[in-house]
DNA sequence: TCTATTAATTGACATTTGTTAAGCGACCGC
DNA sequence: GCGGTCGCTTAACAAATGTCAATTAATAGA
């Protein structure tokens, strides 16, 4: 590894996300070796859509914002913290991106050259099977995604992220936007004014903001308006 | 296999699927013949979202439809013509769909268990090498959808859509709509009013119907329109 | 602390999309 | 050939979403 050294923890961090688990440990020590470890101020570009995958990136710290445009118009497809990675496919179809990153805070960021993980995938079985479950995975959280967008209103998406957000910031009937409120707009796939529209309809159903903390006062109610559905709304 | 014997050039098709081309021999044979070949008339509901993945369905002749719906409504998500396959995705990872499929016409499907599918993956390299490919291009696939979907409005997408559809059926000037138009206008994500407001929208860019067959008389007037973007559009 | 800048909200309005209902036309079975 | 069914289209209306402008709130710097 070259740029700079990691700390053990993230180190740790990496070994252990189920991409690189159970990978034999001379080829990860080859894989980590071959990349660089950055640190990028907030709002630096790390990768343009439309460009050839050079590396398959890690967000060890910090946060970034996949996102992509056409004609003019620009939406944000997924938010990425630590410790996850983008963009697999791209890197191992050796095509160019169909999304851009950048980076939203400070943010430590691991490179690997897309030419040494394609090498990894030959070198270590279990390396091509964890890549297996990672795209099956990818995949299915995109095909979730969609649904939800073709499935469901505005309003409905926001209450079940915020559902969803609750739970994963430990279920104390609060929960904290981690993003800025125009990002979190892109991300369900509307404007700015329509998230706020959003949040004034499910005033109705117990949710009160303050800035960018959010408390539910009426969670049954927030849950039948929402109607998360496990098909759409949770993990594998 | 079981159930039907398959016309050779069917079993060619089959063989010639990136998915199929570099598996050994007889490990290719050992899978077709742990697999059913079944004939379906259309309508036939194939597999069920929330259904635990238990076969890899292969399209030898007809279509069908994946669709998938959440608090009483209902979208297409893909359609999948000769010789394409569904849904390797869940089939890999052992889960269940969150999608649902139906033939839409008379339709030859063969269906692989999962097991056999998941015990190719470990017999033979070359055929999970291509299942990185493919799951690869499925996501890729569907993040270009998801795009569409979020940076386009009705008619253009529409546009778009039918600029690739006379492509692929050889650029003659005209496109036959190989479905219904409801099923075009669900693949879309619009319901059928609006994909009839949005022919008569494309009306003004030289977009002519009779029926399910479509002609361009003003082909830049269309391009200038739709502003096709590779990154959306096109396949890899 | 004050100020400049940027984000968020709100309201008015336009556009897009969905809904409901009616009518038209093609296709199918009798 | 006829009647019925079903898909498609059109119209009127409603709802959702986007746009523009103005205001308020939050934030970062000086």
């Amino acid at each position: 590894m070259t740029e700079a050294s990691m700390r053990i923890e993230d180190a740790a961090a990496i070994r252990e996300l189920p991409l690189f688990r159970n990978v034999e440990q001379g080829v990860f020590a080859r894989l980590i070796d071959a990349g660089f470890l950055q640190r990028f101020p907030p709002g630096v570009v790390l990768i343009q859509e439309s460009d050839r995958a050079d590396f398959l990136h890690v967000v060890v710290e910090g946060t970034a914002e996949l996102f992509a445009g056409t004609g003019g118009r620009e939406t944000t497809i997924e938010l990425v913290r630590p410790v996850g990675l983008f963009i697999l496919a791209a890197v191992l179809r050796d095509q160019v991106y169909l999304q851009s990153a950048r980076t939203l805070e400070r943010s430590l960021i691991l490179m690997l050259p897309a030419e040494s993980v394609r090498a990894t995938l030959e070198a270590d079985p279990a390396f091509m099977r964890a890549v297996v479950m990672e795209l099956a995975g990818d995949y299915r959280r995109t095909i979730r995604d969609l649904k939800n967008l073709k499935l469901r209103n505005g309003a409905e998406r926001l209450a079940n992220w915020l559902i969803r957000a609750e739970l994963e910031q430990g279920a104390t009937g609060a929960v904290e936007i981690p993003v800025e409120k125009r990002t979190l707009a892109a991300r369900l796939g509307m404007t700015p004014e329509n998230l706020s529209r959003a949040f004034a309809t499910l005033t109705e159903y117990g949710v009160r903001t303050k800035g960018a903390r959010v408390e539910f006062t009426d969670r049954l109610a927030l849950l039948a308006y929402a109607k998360p559905d496990p098909l759409v709304d949770l993990p594998d």
